[in-house]
RNA sequence: GGGCCGUUAGCUCAGCUGGCAGAGCAGCUGACUCUUAAUCAGCGGGUCCGGAGUUCGAUCCUCCGACGGCCCA
């Protein structure tokens, strides 16, 4: 039984509105109108009518006779006695409609104009005019009734502004906040124009499993699911690497792929179970390329949706015209924490800081802290949050990259970056670690770490080190979060305003 | 998981110290054939998120719960 927000059953509860809305629709039906309409065939977008409407300023004495069949939605709506002005609104934007008694006749005005609300759907046939204030306007031949809305919409001027039913009814925020509407338009613009970028630089885009019959590729958290005909549990993937670097060594040596990840974990304003990530992975290349790959997608980026590598954020106006600065995870971590070289890798100085700072004690296991769990708490802490500017972050401790190969310099790094940019972090990627065997050393300290109570550690996937058996060419592959770019280039600090229907507690 | 804040008409919001529930928009009736937040006159519309308690009396105070937001973990 459909019910309201509180759980009330919305059966026979309808408001005096609504009822009144209802009533209309009935009297539609016994004029023998179909209130849900038929298809309008031969109609035209509301932007391609205005691209046929000439430059009309000022008003010239002979307006060319420009006819157009155009169908929407009306969201404004002024009466007069025996004429009204309605806003239509298609998916492509706005136009106004003048609807007169003496034009369209008096039978078909009189049940129009007396059962028409905002939100009903129409169709108009109609001669293009400019009003004596200059608002372009179709002049209506015929009106055709396309659907009934028995629901009234959000008041015209405020919106909705509710968060939590913007979010649970995107389809009314949508028909009402132009803003809204205009982000998930730049979301599409964005996603083709990665698509196209990727394909450009000869990638090739694939899919793979969503359904993992055991959670790899990332430390979270899976949801569990269950396949019924094979009596087994399957995971939704937390990260989609390990399926894109098996394609690597079946020769597909630069794939992509855009596509959700789903972790089991509170949710923030960076954060959504579910959430959109593309992951790319570049045979016989390195690191390097990655972030001179990312400087060049996300300044195209930038002119794309801005028009200008200089995007708005907040406070901030971030720079997308590489190179990005770069600075190194120790050395930066180092400055910050006022530690010498050596501290940084002693456990008790680390701890030490970590209290002063009044931080949480991450989780001991095997009987100690890791110093690299303290030392990355430490740079979550005191250093993420600074990196306003596009910044990498570069060398990356092997502890905390298990599939990651380690820096030829120094073993206790990998070839590792991460990209943050207003605080947050947007890309992660490295040189793939593609010995079988230090991988499979790797995948067993993992063992010991989840069977120490570390549920986000993954159990090992042995057919992953069969494939790396095989031969992984040298790698480098990287991941990125598509909704928190989006985020940046529109203008959004919550991702679930840049998700069309973010995870809710179900009512 | 913890702290703080919020939930009142279809929507946006007021509501003082506990004393008959308010406005604007939307709706209804009437006037109006160039308005664009149309205008003018009149009218209707409420499970004050839910439950319990205190009180003569609760939208308001207390407790429990639901949902949401922000911050912290």
């Amino acid at each position: 039984m459909p019910e309201d927000k509180n759980g009330q059953p919305l059966t026979g509860e309808h408001s005096e509105q609504e009822r009144v809305r209802r009533q209309k629709r009935d009297r539609l039906i016994a004029s023998g109108i179909d209130p849900y309409g038929e298809p309008f065939p031969g109609r035209e977008s509301i932007e391609t009518l205005r691209t046929r409407i000439p430059a009309l300023n000022p008003l010239p004495d002979n307006i060319p006779v420009i006819k157009s069949r155009i169908a929407g939605r009306i969201v404004l709506l002024r009466r007069f006695g025996k004429a009204f002005f309605a806003t239509l609104q298609d998916a492509t934007g706005r136009f106004q409609v003048y609807i007169r008694k003496d034009h369209i006749g008096e039978e078909l005005y009189d049940l129009i104009s007396e059962n028409t609300d905002i939100g009903d759907h129409i169709g108009v046939d109609g001669t293009f005019f400019l009003t004596k204030t200059g608002e372009p306007t179709l002049d209506a031949s015929s009106v055709t009734f396309l659907g009934k809305s028995v629901h009234p919409l959000p008041e015209k001027w405020h919106g909705l502004t509710d968060i939590e039913q913007r979010y649970r009814q995107r389809y009314i925020d949508l028909i009402v906040n132009p803003q809204s509407r205009d982000v998930f338009l730049r979301r599409a613009r964005i996603l083709g124009f990665i698509r196209h970028f990727m394909e450009s630089e000869g990638f090739m885009e694939v899919e793979t499993p969503m359904m993992h019959p055991s959670p790899g590729g990332a430390l979270a958290r899976p949801f569990v699911t269950h396949h019924n005909a094979l009596d087994v549990d399957l995971y939704l993937r937390i990260a989609p690497e390990l399926y894109l670097k098996r394609l690597v060594v079946g020769g597909f040596d630069k794939v992509f792929e855009i596509n959700r990840n789903f972790r089991n974990e509170g949710f923030s304003p960076r954060h959504n179970p579910e959430f959109t990530m593309m992951e790319f992975y570049m045979a016989y290349h390195s690191p390097e390329d990655l972030m001179a790959l990312t400087e060049k997608l996300f300044g195209r980026l930038a002119m794309e949706i801005h028009g200008s590598t200089s995007v708005p954020y907040g406070d901030d106006l971030l720079e997308f015209s590489g190179p990005f600065k770069r600075i190194s995870y120790f050395d930066a971590l180092a400055q910050a924490c006022a530690l010498s070289r050596d501290n940084l890798f002693r456990e008790d100085s680390l701890l030490k800081l970590v209290k002063k700072k009044g931080l949480p004690i991450p989780p001991v296991r095997n009987g100690k802290p890791y110093t690299a769990d303290l030392q990355n708490l430490l740079f979550e802490e005191m250093i993420e949050k600074t990196l306003i500017q596009p910044t990498f972050v570069t060398g990356y401790p092997r502890a905390i990259s298990p599939l990651a190969r380690s820096s030829r310099q120094d073993p206790e790094i990998t070839d590792r970056f991460e990209l943050f940019v207003a605080g947050v972090e947007i890309a992660n990627g490295f040189m793939e670690l593609n010995d079988p065997d230090e991988q499979l050393r790797r995948f067993m300290s993992q063992l010991e770490s989840r069977n120490s109570g570390d549920l986000e550690a993954p159990p090992p996937d042995m057919d992953y080190i069969r494939a790396l058996e095989i031969g992984l060419p040298p790698t480098a592959g990287e991941g990125i979060g598509i909704d928190r770019l989006v985020m940046l280039l529109t203008g959004q600090h919550s991702i679930r305003d840049v998700l069309l229907f973010p995870q809710m507690r179900p009512l």
